[in-house]
DNA sequence: ACTTTATTTCACCAATTGGTTATTTAATGA
DNA sequence: TCATTAAATAACCAATTGGTGAAATAAAGT
């Protein structure tokens, strides 16, 4: 599977997110990492797997804990391939600024009418 | 299912991604989106439902044809969640920062050092 | 050497996913 | 009315997913 499919699917666990989020508070162990969950610890461990292989995490030992540690780095590709779509999702603002933009030109009969032209759709 | 997970899974499909990416240049037909793949009709019949079921696209009717149109608003939440995220795959710039700012406290021994202290983890 | 603690692996299960072909429904056009 | 085109549904299949309990592994403490 390709890195974005990878990541996304990684993230679209309510339980892998929360993980994350306690992760970016610091390394954890699996044992801290399971406490908030009433899942058992093999399932914990897979979802552990799942974002290691996203890259999301990394591991390491100490002693005989397996510290998780957050890698965010995917999530920047993520970012990246989302914001391709911003544009549209803030249509709705080009709307309002357009709008604000002829109150703006009423108020001041004198300027000119500015084109915008992001809408693709 | 929560929607962040529904349109995390959703994008997890690099065919329905395309199949979003299509969608930006503009509305487009069941037919017209397979045309890419070399998957059957009920396939992509199935991925528009969970594009529709994210919220990603919705549909209407014209004619015989059932015309998809994109729905970016979903991704506004992942993005909003994502960016949470920045200030750690971005560390590795702080780092750079800290050090160009080393490397001139060092050229010009004269000046104050600045602490950025962004890390949290 | 034995016990405890932390974690993984194994073998299984039910539900979901992404795909198929064959059939049905819906609207248009001859 | 009948054929055509567009799309959805039904019934099925193999692979994956998220979970389980039981057993194995690894390091530390006694």
């Amino acid at each position: 599977m390709d890195r974005l499919s990878s990541t996304f699917a990684a993230l679209a666990d309510p339980t892998r997110r929360a993980i994350l989020a306690k992760l970016s508070l610091g390394g954890a162990s699996v044992t801290e990492l399971a406490k908030p969950f009433a899942i058992s610890m093999p399932a914990v461990t897979k979802h552990l797997k799942v974002l290691e292989g996203a890259g999301l995490i990394s591991r390491s030992r100490e002693a005989q804990f397996r510290p998780c540690k957050l890698e965010a780095a995917p999530m920047k590709e993520v970012s990246r391939w989302i914001e391709q779509y911003r544009w549209c999702w803030e249509e709705s603002f080009d709307r309002l600024d357009a709008y604000l933009a002829e109150v703006q030109t009423a108020e001041k009969p004198g300027k000119k009418k500015k084109k915008k032209a992001r809408k693709r759709h």
